[in-house]
DNA sequence: CTTGACCCTAAAGTCAGCTTAAAGGTTATG
DNA sequence: CATAACCTTTAAGCTGACTTTAGGGTCAAG
C-alpha cells in the first residue's frame, strides 16, 4: 500500500505540512505510522480527511466543531448528532444573514441618501446613521 | 463645565476603562485634560464618541475603519471619502451575505435529506455535502 | 490614619488558527 | 561525500481588540 510523506500529502490536499502537524496535535488527524528515521507516512486517505477538513471550514465551521464531527465519523456515531450539530450550525448562519441583511439595508439606503460632496459641516446622513444604534 | 472621569465616562458609555485607554492608544478617542494628579478628565461629548465606536464596531467596521471615520468627521473632511469608506463596507457585506446564503441553502437541504437516524455506515449527506467543495 | 475605591503605566495574556524560527537529523542527487 | 531538500521537535510570533496582571499613586470615608 502506497505512503506519502506529509510533504506530499501537503502538495496533494493544498494544506501546509505545519498546519498537518498543527491538526496532528489538535486530534484532527490521527498520528500517522513512522518510519524507522521518526518520518510520517500517511495512507492516501488522508487526503481526503484533510479536504473535508478544508471544506468545512470554509463551511464555517470551527476546528472544535470539525473534530466533534470527525469523531462522530471515526466512532460510526449517531447520525442525530451529526444532524444537531449541523442544525445549529445553520441556525447560527441564518442569524447572521438577519444581522448582515439588516446592516445592509440601512447602509445602501444612507448611501443613496448621502450626496457626496462638499465637506461634513452639516450632518452627513452616512455618520449619522452609524452613530445611531442599530434599531 | 462639567468633565467626567474616566470611571464615570467608562459607566455613562458601557465601555471599560482600560478599553478607553486602549482607544487613545489607537488614536480613536483623543488625549483629555489632566488633573494635577495626572487624572484624565473628559468632556461630556466623549460619551458620545464612544458610543459612535460601540456602533460603528457592531455595524461591522474595524478599528481602523472607525479611525479613518473619525478622522474625517474631526477634519471637517471630504463626504466623497466617507461615502467611498461607506460603500466599500457595503460591498463587503453584500459579498458575505451572499456567502452564507449560498451555505444557508446547502446546508438547509441536506438537513431535510438527512433521516437523523441510526448509525453511519453508508454515507450520510450532511457529511458528504461538508466533504464536497462549495460548488 | 487607615482602609478601600479609584486612578496611573507598562507589559503580558487571551482567543483561533495557524506561520516562522531555531536547531538539528535524514535522504536523494551530483 | 558534499550539499540541498527533505524531515524532526519545541517555542515563539502573528492578527485584532481587547483583558489581566503587576506595582504603584490618590482620594473620600470613618
Ligand atoms: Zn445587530
Ligand atoms: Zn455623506
Ligand atoms: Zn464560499
Ligand atoms: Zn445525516
Amino acid at each position: 500500500m502506497q505512503t506519502l510523506s506529509i510533504g506530499e500529502l501537503a502538495e496533494r490536499s493544498g494544506v501546509a505540512s505545519q498546519a498537518i502537524r498543527y491538526y496532528e496535535k489538535e486530534k484532527l488527524m490521527p498520528a500517522p505510522q513512522r518510519t524507522d528515521a521518526n518520518y510520517r507516512r500517511y495512507p492516501l486517505d488522508a487526503v481526503d480527511r484533510l479536504q473535508f477538513i478544508v471544506h468545512a471550514k470554509h463551511w464555517g465551521f470551527s476546528l472544535d466543531e470539525i473534530r466533534e464531527l470527525l469523531i462522530l465519523q471515526d466512532a460510526n456515531g449517531d447520525r442525530a448528532q451529526v444532524k444537531h450539530i449541523a442544525g445549529e450550525k445553520l441556525h447560527k448562519i441564518r442569524e447572521q444573514i438577519k444581522h448582515l441583511s439588516r446592516i445592509e439595508a440601512v447602509l445602501s439606503k444612507t448611501l443613496n441618501e448621502c450626496v457626496g460632496e462638499g465637506p461634513m459641516q452639516e450632518g452627513c446622513p452616512i455618520i449619522e446613521a452609524i452613530a445611531e444604534r442599530e434599531k
